[in-house]
DNA sequence: CTGCTTGCAAAACATTTGCAATCCC
DNA sequence: GGGATTGCAAATGTTTTGCAAGCAG
């Protein structure tokens, strides 16, 4: 059951700034390891609890990528998309967007949204594969 | 541990025929529903270990959505992105691509592949929806 | 205070793995 | 026939849920 987001608590302000802190859309673990800092013996629980809650408050928004963990990001940035690493799969914000999406989709379909990721390595991961060789 | 491929079964054909007749992109539970017609007690371990194995010999394609199952799909067809349907929550495919993707791929990246996901209602589920009212 | 929220542990669900029986080549 | 593959069931991993205690407003 979802719960409604009715208060501020350490927990969720806590996992609210380790979203935002990080600057790019992170998974549940990563969330973990990270708001637990601040709020030790932080729930597991709690967290998949404040996700739900914050999605469906459209406060969050989901980030599937093939072959990865799912990612959460806050929903009020700017339209962007995202760049995943192949290497330290690290999900990265890119500015921009290809536009012209509507004459992709099917005749008689209507276009609510996209997602665009680019996959690859990131530039720290180009620099350790060059200094090994 | 993936196995990998060595030999055609009925069971590896039903499900590649599932995947392949569908025309779409299909869930485990969809290619379980699809593939039990013509292998009945068809297991669903199998369908895990057979997609894992597929993956890894590059004959079948992971497609990632927010909000929705992992879906395969046949790695050999032509390059195309698909559409998320929010209504039946069926995957399509759609033909053409925005190109142009390397000029937001960040500097000092590497862009090696994407993947585009529009979504929406398809056309099946706005005639339901006119239909309502 | 009041009742929303949490952490824990158990439950539910999803995926993987060990193994004997079966089937492909 | 021999080894890869399967189905089953058990193991493992992930996400959800019940509930008493804690905390925000």
């Amino acid at each position: 059951m979802i719960t409604p987001v009715r208060r501020q608590t350490r927990q969720r302000h806590a996992i609210t700034a380790a979203i935002s802190q990080a600057g790019r859309p992170l998974s549940v673990h990563e969330i973990l390891a990270i708001a637990s800092k601040d709020q030790p013996g932080l729930g597991i629980a709690t967290i998949y609890r404040t996700i739900k809650a914050l999605i469906a408050a459209h406060t969050l928004h989901e980030v599937a990528l093939p072959g990865a963990d799912v990612r959460f990001e806050l929903a009020d940035l700017d339209h962007h998309h995202h760049f995943h690493c192949r290497g330290c799969d690290k999900v990265y914000e890119m500015a921009g967007c290809p536009g012209n999406l509507r004459s992709l989709t099917p005749k008689g379909f209507l276009m609510e949204g996209h997602d665009l990721v680019i996959s690859g390595l990131c530039a720290s991961c180009l620099g350790k594969r060059s200094a090994r060789g």
